[in-house]
DNA sequence: TGGCGAACGTTTGTTACGCGAACGAATGTA
DNA sequence: TACATTCGTTCGCGTAACAAACGTTCGCCA
């Protein structure tokens, strides 16, 4: 017999390890791991006076060209409640630019500015850094698998909202994380 | 030339699309993953009138035995301010004892009791279904790989904090969130 | 033409979570 | 005997995702 599953012996060391059936369930690893993945991020991104939704709004626009505020939030999944304050900062350092729509006077347009582009690939870099020291133990190899078990467990959760109750369509769950 | 990196073209459809960038990088994709994941574990425990802590502790105990409250929070990672709340909740349902240590008389003694094994095999049952809902899109296999790649990954952050600069020793990060 | 629903940008608020500070009581240690 | 440390507990902060509501503007259609 290798493994016990009572504690009726080896009284002391109980008292620092986890149990393993936490350790072992991937909801508890992904908890875990992203948030050791978010503090890194955060702080790096922190380092160079950037959050992570600079990136994302300076990366749609140059993916995708100019939009509105509403377009940006779609696109990048934050909430336009949120936008407002991160397009503030943008602009502040004139990273983006935000003008009154002519066709349309409920929207903004937001544009990226060459300083913006410039940022971007800064942020790009510094971001590159900050997952090889978070993806430090694994090979090329691996990082690739992780991402590809990554991305198809999130896509298949993003357009199944779930099939428990017959709904109509609640929104979208526009990706992120819950209240 | 297969890609393009600008936005000259398909000017209808970058309106919902995430740019690729955001969504190759693995932090974004732990986020995402993990928000999509906290959302279920944590509706599908509610519904069964129980969340993620008492899992923890449920398992703990039943694990490594009895234990201080302070115990329970290195062994579990939950901070001994939120450790209250949690066996409050636990003790209301009888799935947990609390009884003063006339060894050490500023510890509880918090032992699980029938109804708290009994309950365990329960959660371990539900969390079972909802890990199903969540790797469903992958093979045994897969999810094999996967815990095994997000174990190392998290190992790896738990015991070096960052070589950046020479610490004496910050506590530990105990794993959990960013504040 | 007028009316109405929907989208837009914005402000304000809610909820949950991780975490820290501090405190009285009890303990161990010099 | 003094002092530092640990324990359980309370209170509160800071951040994040998200909801509600409001005034403005637009599209649509009778």
């Amino acid at each position: 017999m290798t493994s016990r599953a009572d504690a009726s012996d080896m009284p002391h060391d109980g008292e620092t390890k986890t149990p393993d059936r936490l350790r072992r369930r991937a909801s508890r690893l992904l908890s875990g791991l992203t948030a050791q993945s978010d503090r890194l991020v955060n702080e790096g991104l922190a380092e160079v006076d950037a959050r992570k939704w600079h990136y994302a709004v300076l990366a749609s626009l140059q993916e995708h060209g100019p939009g509105s505020q509403a377009t940006l939030s779609r696109r990048t999944g934050i909430y336009r409640s949120d936008m407002v304050g991160v397009l503030n900062e943008l602009a502040e350092r004139d990273l983006i630019e935000r003008t009154p729509d002519p066709d349309d006077r409920r929207r903004n347009v937001i544009t990226i500015t060459a300083r913006g582009r410039q940022r971007l690939r800064r942020l790009d870099q510094v971001l590159d850094d900050l997952h090889d020291e978070l993806l430090a133990p694994l090979t090329p190899a691996e990082r690739d698998q992780l991402v590809q078990l990554l991305t198809r467990l999130l896509d298949h959760h993003m357009r199944a909202p779930e099939p428990r109750s017959p709904n109509p369509r609640p929104p979208a769950p526009s990706m992120a994380g819950p209240r």
